[in-house]
DNA sequence: CGGTGTATTTAGCACGTGCTAAGCCGGAGT
DNA sequence: ACTCCGGCTTAGCACGTGCTAAATACACCG
């Protein structure tokens, strides 16, 4: 099927090696054999990539490295993360799939396994590894390959990676919620060994401050890792327990609350719904990441959105333009607020 | 790095050939040379998968197939459809990645790029290619290699294909309608060209058959190839130009119409309300495939839905199951009906 | 015509592997 | 002692390529 130097020798009648000669644009070969060469090579169809195999080998003989026009992206482990539940996964792939197949690249999906990174990263079958969302000791693994690596939606120091810009968002949210009346806050899913929980925790605290809203530690409620539903609920429980106002009055000591992303909102949401609290009359509702259209869920929730588009075909363009390891660093992506169904006017609490 | 046998054999003191031959079990090596071989392969870090170009390049000597662990999935063009509008493209993707990370396989995403088949296919670099609604001219391409390839959710003569059972599906919708009191269809969507297309149809005259319905040529609409919100309303027009009743007393003549797809039918739905005709009260719509709620127009449609999970597993498993060509044949996969906001009885309308 | 220099072509190695055939070595049979 | 045989080990080829060094062809000059 696919021709070779050596079937293009033959059937030139000169040898293999003044083939791979002209193929390969060498100096010292006359122009005349060069052409008759090439017009063969054309005539039977040889492309160096089907027999790649040989290419990848001989690199490594000269210790280069061989293009596969391969980029894995690196997905969560399964247990922790199904497909569908990593926010609007469809729309980073889709940017994604745009820029490859522009750049005529195929993408590779692939999971570490029990902490193992996959095969074709390990054996350098990739051109570059866009990761999504991964933790900073993965990245730190992928560091020791002469690879660029790139991570999306979360920051990683000593890696490259790509983020919504989370200061503008939170500063947004708060503003939101702030011109709506609100002057009594809670926050919900702070996690300190997260960059970019602290990213948000410090934004939200300075935009409390610009609006010289007083701050309260008591009303920030950590979370587990998983970032689940349940781990929403169960955050606001832990919250309302504390909430001196709620255990007498029923009603909590706060009117507006941000949750760290849609998921534990959601979550906190439903847990105030349990508790007969309304949404958005009695407490506004905001969330970040803009995943809730997904679920049957309502109200849907007021959030900080942003192109997963652009996040994909940034990533694609990062990593196609460099063969070696990105320089560590980040670069933030415009958010923008997309007001929904779970925030209102905090009038319209007072003349409950 | 990787350690190979040459390495390994250098660190024993025995030949590579040996080396060789205690990994791939050959007969009449001893106990204890295959023993101190493989712990020294293990010690070292020996991995076939990282020296697979050179055993690329030996199958190949020996006209033999070397299994590199990645089963292709072929998507559609891009300007045809972009990932987002494949119906529920994360969840089929979600049981391919999942069956796919169980068999320790790792999934490649690629596109036909003018015509030609991607290259990782053509070289054979896969084990295995799925395909998402292709169409028969490309899966004839796909035959001519000798791989295990199966289409999603398309019929395609001649190749292996993995369906939702139209037949039942069309017949539940039907059902569902007759049993609201509907006597009067439509039906829109039709391409004579599509297998399903013609399975839908069938299906559909004969479930009106079975309801004793009669059943008007002149209340199909067939529409263009590409199937978007706007095909399904310029057909809807096409329709009720046609329909005398709508023309004189603004009222169509049908009650209920049946939808090839969700897209077409929220198209026509769109059409409808245009015109002034509310959904459900007026007419029942219904759709087929279940990706109306990714979209956020009201109201949801009644449809039917499938396991796209198991589309996913079932795709995977069966690549990865044989390593030749699959034979031609389908398998349909169970369906439900979703009844959602778009369907009511048809008292409603007579009562109107 | 022989020598010298340059343009063009070829020989050969290596990458790491799977397989065939040939080599080695100890024990049994004649 | 010589041959033979079976178990174990090694030598060698091939897959297709990129590069180095050697070989060949060719033109030119004294």
């Amino acid at each position: 099927m696919g021709a070779t130097q050596k079937s293009i020798a033959a059937e030139l009648g000169i040898s293999r090696q003044l083939v791979g000669f002209a193929l390969s644009n060498h100096p010292g070969v006359s122009a005349e054999t060069r052409q008759r060469v090439l017009t063969a090579a054309e005539r039977l169809g040889y492309d160096a990539f089907a027999n790649r195999d040989a290419r990848a080998l001989i690199a490594k003989r000269y210790g280069r490295r061989v293009r596969t026009g391969i980029v894995a992206i690196l997905l969560p482990p399964e247990f922790e993360v199904p497909l569908r539940d990593i926010p609007n996964f469809s729309q980073i792939l889709d940017g994604i799939e745009r820029e490859a197949d522009r750049r005529s690249l195929d993408v590779l999906l692939c999971r570490t396994r029990k902490g193992q990174l996959p095969r074709m990263i390990q054996s350098q079958y990739v051109d570059g590894v866009a990761c999504i969302s991964t933790t900073p000791e993965t990245m730190k693994m992928l560091n020791a390959f002469e690879l660029p690596v790139v991570n999306l939606g979360r920051q990683t120091p000593g890696a490259r990676w790509i983020c919504p810009d989370d200061r503008a968002g939170i500063a947004l949210t708060v503003k939101h919620l702030v011109d709506l009346g609100h002057r009594r806050f809670a926050y919900v899913g702070h996690d300190a060994k997260d960059k970019n929980g602290n990213e948000r925790l410090t934004a939200y605290k300075s935009a409390l401050k610009a609006a010289s809203i007083p701050f309260s530690e008591n009303l920030i409620e950590a979370t587990v890792v998983s970032q689940t539903l349940d781990a929403g609920a169960a955050a606001m429980k832990q919250l309302l327990s504390r909430d001196a106002s709620f255990q007498k009055t029923g009603a909590p000591s706060f009117t507006a609350l941000v949750a760290y992303n849609d998921m534990l909102g959601m979550g906190a949401m439903r847990q105030l719904q349990e508790c007969g609290i309304r949404i958005p009359e009695d407490v506004s509702v905001t969330g970040y990441g803009d995943i809730s259209t997904q679920y049957a869920l309502r109200p849907l929730l007021t959030t900080i959105t942003f192109s997963r588009d652009e996040l994909g075909t940034r990533a694609i363009t990062l990593l196609s333009e460099s063969d070696g390891p990105l320089k560590p660093g980040g670069e933030k992506l415009p958010v923008t607020l997309k007001i929904r169904e779970s925030s209102c006017a905090a009038a319209a609490h007072a003349s409950k």
